[in-house]
DNA sequence: GTAGGGTTAG
């Protein structure tokens, strides 16, 4: 309804001539200035402007409709200024964020005589901190306390919440003073509003501690603590606090629901999370907008398709399919999934995009190893008018790298800085090392190293050492794994890697002496892990664990596959996967990939010809990668597998990334 | 018929 409509509407429904007892509540109704006007016309007319009541009531509609100027001509024409009316004004302008202009009516109206109250002072603080004025609303709160009020509850919740949002701990704590001094301390909103601050000035400890000590549940307190826990990664404390909550009854809401689902997904706790999402919907709680977005991450972490899709689905039937969060959270769930062609559809639909959307879909394609595909999105995107940013370039650079288009890697790392204007990070560098790298460059990527303008962390080193062992440099390797041995000691990947750079190159001394030094370390390499879905559920394999129930007929696949290998002489075509480190172990000998007892799986669950699609928490070995070429080929099935770097297509007895990863 | 409060994910 236009504003017009809306008068005329409301007009008719309003008897006149207007009155001092009807006017305050028919303003108090008004949806938009016009009318106010209209009635603030009508009032003057009949000379009932200058009623206190009418007055106060035009005050606080016009503050309420955000028009302040209107506010302040009634406020001057007040015969007789009360605190209300200053308090109001006050309050007003702070939550405009204009606070020179509250304490300025705050001296005003003590040169007029009349001497502010906690209320006049609680409005102040609380429009301060609604305005985003945080640090002005902890000053009035300190001043306040100076001026001989002491804080109550309000006030402190108020200035509690502003405190949280510049992440002032010392402040926190002299607020949290206030709260003992006045006696507030179990007052429900101040509890929940200490959690909170607590929470987003990093101490876990306090957050624990305050909720402790008062005890209160309810659903807002659950928030704040389920919040902040996950902020601050305490993601078991999360768990046990949330269960507790439920287990007594106390009825949450979809906020918290949403917020366990994100604690667990943002903490590494995928399983868990999807667990979460089901039960919350058991327990009749329905997922909003916002909880879709954040539980499509775990599906995507742990391949689990048929429930990305229930999700996609269920945003569709909700109308959920337009919000540019979801929009962007399903690109990046199927790609993620190995579906980049859903995920462009998906993308080619959303009525509206953000450069989180672009950089989901561009990162899609790097995944995929279809570069040309990213870098025709990114070219379309700045036609589109659509600025990228650091996120864009490392998913431009990273389908570079991927695809070996050295010269284009180049030219955009050079483009980000000089027609962009942004500054390469870390990971930027981390891509072109890899994008020379990719290309044999290595004494070039070692050179951008020593010029780069911070120190390499170990992803830059790491992405070295991996180009080393594809060209077999063991000299530029040595010095690779030195740096990374410093930055990652506990990383046993950075040995195996080394070790078999050494095996490659029949360097048995220096496989000897990595191994050793592994020992010494008591490092192990981790375990190995693949998931896949079969039939809506998730399956997890772990390499060398016999529990899976069917794990006889896994081995008894694997065996006959491994026959039908070498008789028809597909055997590996690298050295260096018969002396891994991990196969030098006794204990290890037998210890199967996980990534092959998934495929196992999946080649007997599932009919002849359906694609399978796993996903592991290691990078492929070069053994599982030609077994998987060989496999797509005898089994006429097409298989993905995505690791920690990548996505591989295995079709044909070929595979998408070249035999480069 | 007139002034005041906390939690929420990408």
């Amino acid at each position: 309804m236009s504003h017009s409509s809306t008068l005329l509407h409301f007009l008719r429904h309003v008897s006149f001539p207007p009155d001092r007892h009807l006017l305050p509540s028919a303003l108090k109704s008004c949806p938009a200035r016009p009318l106010a006007r209209a009635l603030h016309a009508a009032a003057a007319v009949s000379g009932l402007a200058e009623d206190p009541f009418v007055a106060s009531s035009l005050l606080h509609t016009y503050l309420r409709l955000g028009a302040p100027g209107d506010a302040r001509s009634v406020f001057d024409r007040m015969p007789e200024k009360s605190v209300v009316g200053w308090s109001a004004l006050i309050a007003g302008y702070s939550a405009r964020g204009d606070a020179e202009a509250a304490w300025g009516l705050l001296e005003q109206m003590r040169s007029a005589g009349v001497e502010p109250n906690v209320i006049t002072w609680n409005g102040l603080v609380s429009g301060l901190n609604q305005s985003g004025r945080a640090l002005d609303a902890v000053t009035a709160l300190a001043r306040m306390h100076r001026e001989g009020f002491l804080p109550d509850a309000t006030g402190v919740s108020c200035a509690l919440s502003a405190v949280g949002d510049v992440k002032e701990l010392s402040v926190g704590e002299q607020v949290h003073g206030y709260v003992v001094k006045a006696g507030c301390r179990l007052d429900a909103c101040v509890v929940t509003a200490l959690i909170d601050m607590y929470g987003k000035c990093g101490r876990a400890d306090e957050i624990s501690r305050v909720f402790h000590e008062s005890s209160h549940m309810d659903v807002t307190s659950c928030n704040a603590l389920v919040a902040g826990l996950s902020r601050n990664a305490q993601v078991s404390e999360a768990l046990l606090l949330f269960r507790e909550f439920v287990s007594r009854g106390v009825e949450l809401n979809v906020v918290s629901w949403t917020l366990i689902v994100a604690c667990c997904v943002q903490n590494g706790k995928d399983l868990e999370a999807v667990d979460l999402f089901r039960k919350m919907q058991s327990e009749g709680i329905e997922p909003n907008a916002v909880t879709i977005p954040c539980v499509l991450p775990a599906f995507a972490n742990v391949a689990a398709l048929m429930h990305g899709r229930a999700a996609h689905c269920f945003s569709l039937r909700q109308g959920f399919i337009h919000d540019v969060y979801v929009g962007s959270a399903l690109v990046d769930m199927y790609a993620k999934c190995g579906k980049v062609r859903d995920a462009r559809t998906i993308f080619d639909a959303m009525p509206s995009k953000n450069v989180v959307s672009w950089n989901a879909m561009i990162g899609g394609y790097a995944m995929h190893g279809e570069a040309a595909n990213a870098v025709h999105l990114f070219r379309l995107m700045q036609n589109l008018k659509q600025k990228p940013d650091l996120v864009t370039f490392t998913c431009v650079l990273g389908a570079c790298g991927q695809a070996g288009l050295t010269e284009d890697g180049r030219r955009y790392f050079h483009e980000m800085q000089q027609r962009h204007g942004i500054s390469p990070r870390m990971e930027h560098y981390a891509c072109m090392v890899t994008v020379l790298g990719r290309a044999g460059k290595l004494d070039e990527a070692y050179d951008l190293i020593n010029e780069m303008p911070f120190e390499p962390d170990g992803c830059i080193w790491g992405s070295l050492l991996g180009s080393c062992r594809v060209y077999g440099n063991v000299l530029l390797a040595e010095v690779a794994a030195e740096k990374l041995f410093e930055l990652e000691p506990e990383n046993a990947g950075n040995y195996v890697l080394l070790s078999n750079i050494y095996a490659s190159k029949k360097m048995w001394d220096g496989v000897n002496r990595v191994r050793d030094e592994m020992k010494n370390m008591g490092l192990k390499k981790e375990k190995g892990c693949s998931w896949i879905e079969i039939k809506n559920k998730v399956h997890t394999l772990l390499a060398g664990d016999n529990s899976h129930p069917m794990m006889t007929a896994i081995t008894e696949k694997l065996n006959q596959l491994a026959i039908e290998m070498s008789r028809l002489g597909f055997a590996p075509s690298t050295d260096f996967v018969l002396h891994d480190v991990e196969e030098q172990e006794k204990d290890n000998i037998l210890a199967v990939h996980s990534e092959k007892l998934a495929v196992a799986l999946g080649l007997i669950s599932t009919s002849p010809g359906t694609p399978l699609r796993v996903i592991k928490n290691l990078r492929i070995c070069g053994d599982c990668h030609e077994a998987m070429k060989f496999i797509s080929c005898f089994e006429g099935r097409e298989i993905s597998v995505r690791d920690t770097n990548r996505f591989h297509h295995f079709k044909d007895g070929k595979c998408s990334c070249g035999d480069y990863w």
